[in-house]
DNA sequence: GCCAACGTTGGC
DNA sequence: GCCAACGTTGGC
């Protein structure tokens, strides 16, 4: 695989099921249980993607991500962590009892895929929503887009160092 | 392929 | 708890 610059990412997760403290205990986790197309798309390799006919942006080993506290009091951007793997088979998908069971995929077909990520660190200083709403030079997050749900979404270098900045660091 | 019904997300 | 917006499902 050829050396290239990282992107950036943005992850939500809802800390009463899985927190950046979770992770930082953790220090590194599969990304699972993403039942969204789209979400999906980007954890699956470029070279897939390409295959498939949907060349969008893909997750590279390397690239950076904003951990994101959803449904959250407030909801706020509250470390980084960085992407270790890419394409791999989401486990939960063949649990039963996992709320994210998916009885029409196989082993052999799977239809989720998830990544793994490692911890690098909290953020200082949480970055509220509301700070992330007023700040001119993030008003392209998709994040911000009206109606925007995606749990994982493409941030530029400029936002990921935006919401570094106003982190205090 | 259309589209209504339904379930989910997530801020407030 | 409310509800707008969205994605998915399934009948036709």
């Amino acid at each position: 695989m050829s050396k290239s610059t990282p992107q950036f990412w943005l992850l939500k997760s809802e800390p009463e099921s899985y927190s950046i403290d979770a992770f930082a205990r953790d220090g590194k986790t599969l990304w699972t249980g993403v039942r969204n197309y789209q979400a999906r798309n980007f954890m699956v390799g470029e070279e897939i993607n390409t295959q498939l006919g949907k060349p969008g942006p893909s997750m590279r080993v390397g690239d950076l991500f904003l951990f994101y506290h959803s449904s959250a009091e407030p909801p706020a951007c509250v470390g980084v962590g960085c992407i270790e793997k890419v394409n791999q088979v989401d486990p939960t998908q063949f649990d039963k009892k996992s709320e994210a069971f998916e009885p029409k995929a196989s082993k052999a077909k799977p239809m989720w895929f998830c990544c793994e990520v490692a911890y690098v660190k909290h953020f200082v200083r949480p970055v509220p929503l509301a700070e992330i709403r007023a700040a001119a030079k993030l008003a392209k997050m998709v994040l911000l887009q009206k109606g925007s749900r995606l749990s994982i979404q493409p941030v530029t270098k400029q936002e990921f160092d935006e919401i570094g900045k106003l982190s205090g660091e």
